[in-house]
DNA sequence: ACTAAATTGTGTACTTTATACACATTATCT
DNA sequence: AGATAATGTGTATAAAGTACACAATTTAGT
C-alpha cells in the first residue's frame, strides 16, 4: 500500500490498482444484515425473534437476520430476510445502525447492518408456521443472542423518536382504524399516556386523517369512526423543522 | 448451507460450523468508512475534502476514508482517519448510515461506514500542510468522487435535525463562546435568521451556559461577554421527549 | 477628543400551542 | 331494562414562541 508521510499527514497517492489489490484481498469481512420487526398486538408494542440455532446461545431469543451475499445489496438482504420470515414484502424498513465489535459473533468477524420495520401483525398473522418463531413484548426482553439486545434498544430508541417526527405508527396498524387504537399504538411505543380530548384534537387539527365513514365492527360497547391516513396531503404539507429544544 | 423450508417459511438450523465456513468464505466484502468532517469557519459551516486520487474521478473532491482492516473496530477507523487527516483525536463523531451499492465504487464492491463528525477549525487550523486537502463551503458542493455527495447530503440532514435536539452546536466553537458566535453556528447549520433577542432567552432559560466574566479580544465593534457550555448540567437535566409533531 | 460605525444587552405585548378536565351519547351484554 | 364500556365533544388556563426598539459599549477614523 503506497503511502508517504508529510508532517505526519499521510498523502493520498493510492493507485486504483492498489485500491483493488485491497479489496480483492483477505482484507476483507463478513457482512450481514439483522432486522428488528416490531408489530403491535394486545395494545402493545411487541418484537418477532426466533430461537437461536448456535450451540453458544442455546436458549436464547434472536433477530432476523442473515450474510448478506457479495453481489447483493444491503437493503435487499433486509427484504429478503422480512418475505422469508413473514411473507410481507412491502413493509416499513429503516436502516438503524452498522455493529462491528471485533467478537460480536462466535462464527469469526462479522460486522452487521441493522434494520428495524414495521408490519401490521394483522396483515400476516397466518403465516408465522415456523414454531421457533414469536412475536415478544418489547418490554419483556431483558436478554439476547449475540449483541442483538443493544440492536434492539438502538432501535426501540430510534422508533420512538421518529414516531413523534414521522408517520410511522399507521405501518403498525390497519389501513382503517379508530383514533382509540391509533392512540394505543402511540401509548404502546412512547410507553406513556396521553389525554385522550387533546390526542383527537392534535391529529384532527393536523388534517391528515379521512373520515372513511365506518364504524368499528364487533366491538363490545360503542364503535368509533374509522379513519384512514392520507400520506400525500401530509408528503405536501409536512414541516420543515422546528427550533432548538434539548 | 442447510436450510429446509415448510410451508415458505425458512427454518432456522444452521449449525455454527456451517456459519463459520459461510463467514470465511469468498462471501465476504470490503469494508471502509468515510467522514464527513464538518468545521465551522467565517460564519459558514465548512467540510474537509480531498482530492480524489482515482483517475476515473480526476479532479473530483472525495471525502475522507479507507478500508477497515479485518481486526479493527469501525469506530476505531473513524477514529484513526480523523487522526491522520486532522491531527485531532478527542473529536465528536457520529454514525450516519451504511451504504452498499453494487457499483458505488471502481475498485468492487465496498459497503462504506459513513460518520459526520463536528471539529473546531480554530484548533488544527496549522495542521492542514496537506495541499489537497481543503476546506469547502458545504452550500458550495455539487459534485463529489463515488456516492460521497449523497453521503455528505444525508450526514448534512443529520447534523439539522440533531442539533436542534442536542448540544452538538458547542463542538463546532472553541471552549469559550459569545452568544453572537453560537447563533451564528446555528444560523450556519440550519441556513436560517434568527432573532438575537429571542435566541438569548431560549439559552440563557436552558441554563446550561456558564458566564466566564470573560469579554471577546480583538473584535472591532463592543465585546460580547464569553461563555463555557455545562455538559454536565445537561446529561442531568436533559429532555426525554416531548410529543407528537409532524 | 470627537464622531461614526458596529455590535452588545435588555423587556414587553401578543400569538400560538399545550394541558387539564366532565358529561351526555351509543352501543353491547346479561 | 339496566349495567357496562367506550365514544364524542369544548373551554379555561398555562406555557412557549414570536415580533419588535433603544440605550450602552467599544473600536476606527479623523
Amino acid at each position: 500500500m503506497a503511502k508517504t508521510k508529510t508532517n505526519g499527514q499521510l498523502k493520498n497517492i493510492k493507485t486504483l490498482s492498489a485500491i483493488q489489490s485491497e479489496v480483492k484481498s483477505i482484507n476483507r469481512i463478513a457482512l450481514s444484515v439483522d432486522c428488528v420487526i416490531f408489530g403491535f398486538d394486545e395494545n402493545k408494542l411487541k418484537v418477532l425473534l426466533i430461537r437461536s440455532d448456535l450451540k453458544k446461545f442455546q436458549s436464547k431469543w434472536s433477530l432476523l437476520g442473515d450474510l448478506v451475499d457479495p453481489k447483493e445489496e444491503l437493503d435487499s438482504a433486509a427484504i429478503r430476510i422480512l418475505k422469508q420470515r413473514t411473507g410481507l414484502d412491502d413493509v416499513y424498513l429503516e436502516q438503524v445502525k452498522t455493529l462491528g465489535s471485533l467478537n460480536r459473533h462466535p462464527a469469526g468477524r462479522v460486522v452487521t447492518v441493522a434494520y428495524y420495520s414495521l408490519i401490521n401483525i394483522q396483515h400476516h398473522k397466518l403465516q408465522i408456521l415456523d414454531n421457533e418463531l414469536h412475536w415478544h413484548d418489547v418490554n419483556d426482553i431483558s436478554e439476547l443472542a449475540f449483541d442483538h439486545k443493544q440492536i434492539l434498544d438502538t432501535s426501540y430508541e430510534q422508533l420512538q423518536r421518529r414516531v413523534q417526527e414521522h408517520p410511522l405508527a399507521f405501518s403498525l396498524l390497519p389501513k382503517k382504524f379508530s383514533l382509540r387504537e391509533l392512540q394505543n399504538v402511540y401509548e404502546a411505543i412512547l410507553d406513556t399516556k396521553m389525554d385522550r380530548r387533546n390526542f383527537r384534537k392534535k391529529f384532527f387539527a393536523m388534517d391528515f386523517l379521512v373520515d372513511i365513514e365506518q364504524m368499528e365492527q364487533d366491538v363490545p360497547h360503542r364503535p368509533g369512526k374509522l379513519y384512514n391516513f392520507n400520506y400525500n396531503k401530509y408528503e405536501k404539507k409536512k414541516k420543515k423543522w422546528v427550533g432548538i429544544d434539548f
